[in-house]
DNA sequence: CTTTTTGCAAATGATTTGCATTAAC
DNA sequence: GTTAATGCAAATCATTTGCAAAAAG
């Protein structure tokens, strides 16, 4: 919470302690899976003015040096999260794009092997499990009660 | 190979058959992994003249019928395959970005179950192991055997 | 002949690059 | 005082949008 450690965080990786840089780490903190846009933005809300370039260094910077991790799930923009280095995976909704953490089963990286490797080192698995969250299921079981077709090929 | 069957499957989408669509899906069948651009290109060197966006109309609507497969491994541009229901997972070299494909453990999707879903219904689990492939490696060990910098050609 | 697909042009959105200035150490 | 970080502007790259023309069924 308080930016102390955050501060010890940035000197223990080596990195320059600057207030973008405390401000974006508070930000992750406080908004989970925000994308640079939506971090460049309350970081603004705290600081005034600061470019939306410096946030993107920011989080190159941070992402670098292991303080945030981000998450690329195939949605257009890149989100970010505090890296716990617990090695946590992803819930996506397909409608609505909504991300959730879910704890590994294994816990240490990586939680699953491949039967062949093709000579790769692997460092860790990520995994991402899409589907529909509850609310998307809810609205859709709404919109079509009781038909069986939700997208009816018509193929006269 | 031929593109029979490459017809057969359009119209078993319901989607007309088109030499762009048609030349898309033997692109991607001899270049799997590439992306919108290199199959753009490669399908301009079989038909002649193809636009951009009839390339990204036809990824898209390739995708959706599940005809092609995206895979969004974090890197700048989407990557197609054709989709084979087999529920295979990816390799990527965390260095030159090589994409490999690893057969699934388990073969049915989703081939994973996290311990708390969270409210989602599961569809299926993407898994991206997430390594430095041999030759990266080598090219590595090579640079730094033991002493960092030997002759130092360039620091990144 | 009706609806889907393609071509073309321009827009959008995310992210990067280069250079001068500023601030941290 | 160095060197790393930021501000600013413009560039780049992937992808989408809107509408008219062409083609598939």
């Amino acid at each position: 919470m308080s930016s102390i450690d955050h501060t010890s965080a940035l000197r223990s990786v080596g990195l320059r302690v600057t207030a973008p840089r405390l401000a974006t780490l508070a930000v992750v903190e406080a908004h989970p899976h925000a994308d640079a846009e939506a971090i460049a933005r309350k970081v603004r809300e705290s600081l005034g003015t600061v470019s939306r370039q410096a946030v993107y260094d920011v989080l190159n910077a941070l992402s670098d040096a292991e303080l945030l991790r981000r998450v690329a799930v195939g949605g257009r923009s890149m989100q970010y999260e505090i890296h716990r280095h617990d090695n946590h995976h992803h819930l996506v909704c397909r409608e609505c794009g909504r991300l959730e953490d879910v704890p590994c089963a294994v816990g240490t990286a990586p939680c699953l092997v491949p039967h062949d490797d093709h000579g790769f080192s692997i460092e860790l698995a990520d995994v991402v499990y899409r589907g529909v969250c509850s609310e998307c299921r809810a609205a859709s079981a709404e919109a079509a009660p009781s038909l069986p077709a939700p997208s009816a090929p018509h193929t006269p």
